[in-house]
DNA sequence: TTCTTCATGTAATTAGTTACATGATTGA
DNA sequence: TCAATCATGTAACTAATTACATGAAGAA
């Protein structure tokens, strides 16, 4: 049975080829699973997740076995040891940087075509969205406290990746907090608002002490950025 | 010359539609205007910016104009009052919730699976990301507090949008080094790494406390999460 | 027994990316 | 006058989403 080694794999099919290294999943669990873990950094629609596993197999790098749960039949997919090994080279080249697709920042962007109630629509969404998120990671976290969740081998990892998805959803809420709060004084119409330059001169501060801070610990970088 | 109405807009069209509705523009001042501001919240691939305006134009939004740069000829697209009353109709829905992609994290999130100079290497290039993208900020930030930012009469909503923006670079910033500082302590094996089990304590403490905060200022909050 | 939810998938369509092409302008 | 880069676009391809379909198990 030969494989076609020639096809190239997406991110997202290295992404379940990663799952799979974990443990063998059939598609279904791996929805499940990927809504609350992978899902939050690779956004993917949940067809992909039928998908994908098939041409991980194709490719050599995972293997289709028939299951059941009850008495309907499910295929479970699991990694060969040629799929370790690829996925392994593939986590030796550097991933790339984050990417926001933030749909209601770029309505509020857009703020002085609309009106104020829209505006503060959006900041209440964002927050109310924030606050949903919050509830589910303080569950997980206090879980793993209590020896209680799943994957214990893996909490170094989830710790590092945890801590980045909690202290982003904080911001956002903080942020949506913050803007409720300057928006609440603006006219009724968004365009004939005066401009916050005291936070402008705020934030900007705190982005140059920063990078004062970075500089004066790798002196090499301002070196660099000097010629 | 009549219209079709019928046609759907994708989310992408409208955020072109709101940039025509700043002011004019040919495709390829699109993409420089784009790339510096809206971009950072929606990303697309810049054929997009060539293609999505004809789209406006047939669905009677906008208007395509021969203009010329020097010799050369270039279509300049401007939106139409019914472009304009469409914007704002969208601008009233509200927006979806943030989205993050972020390969780097999802490669460290595998991290059993590859080695610990992969980790390392993932997070000093997230770091190195932050640090350029936050020196953009800084001149954009000083530029407005100088007045020669462009378009000051948005400003108002640049703050707002930009003050988010700026801060998650600042967060990406800060939880790259800390991670480093965690990681540099791990064996060579990632799989064999000790959980950071204060760090995890810490952060779950924090939403903890968030969360108390946000149902002691909005009471009503608590009150049917309680039901 | 019927309804709902869980579990498993496929198909059609759309959105998006990558690669290519090329004329005009500027500066060395 | 040549190279680089700015400006303008098209075409081919791939990835992703949305909508649809349906059987099995458990609850009412």
């Amino acid at each position: 049975m030969k494989s076609r080694d020639d096809l190239e794999l997406s991110t997202t099919a290295y992404a379940i080829l990663g799952m799979l290294a974990i443990r063998p999943y059939s598609p279904y669990e791996l929805i499940k699973q990927f809504d609350r873990t992978l899902g939050r950094v690779w956004p993917r629609a949940r067809s992909k997740l039928f998908e994908l596993p098939k041409r991980l197999v194709e490719a050599g790098y995972a293997r289709a076995s028939a299951g059941a749960t009850g008495n309907r039949r499910k295929t479970v997919y699991a990694i060969t040891a040629k799929g370790r090994r690829t996925l392994a080279a593939w986590l030796e080249e550097p991933g790339g940087h984050p990417e926001l697709e933030f749909e209601q920042l770029m309505k509020i962007f857009f703020a002085e075509q609309g009106t104020k109630a829209a505006l503060v629509a959006n900041l209440k969404a964002a927050q109310e969205w924030a606050r949903t998120d919050l509830a589910e990671h303080a569950d997980v976290g206090r879980g793993y406290l209590a020896r209680t969740g799943s994957y214990p081998a893996r909490l170094p990892q989830l710790v590092l990746t945890g801590t980045f998805l909690s202290e982003f959803t904080l911001l956002v809420e903080r942020w949506a907090s913050w803007a409720l709060e300057v928006v609440e004084d603006w006219p009724e119409d968004p365009g004939k608002a005066v401009p916050d330059l005291e936070a402008l001169a705020e934030i900007t501060g705190k982005i140059e002490r920063a990078m004062r801070a970075h500089r004066a610990r790798s002196p090499q970088t301002a070196a660099t950025s000097d010629r």
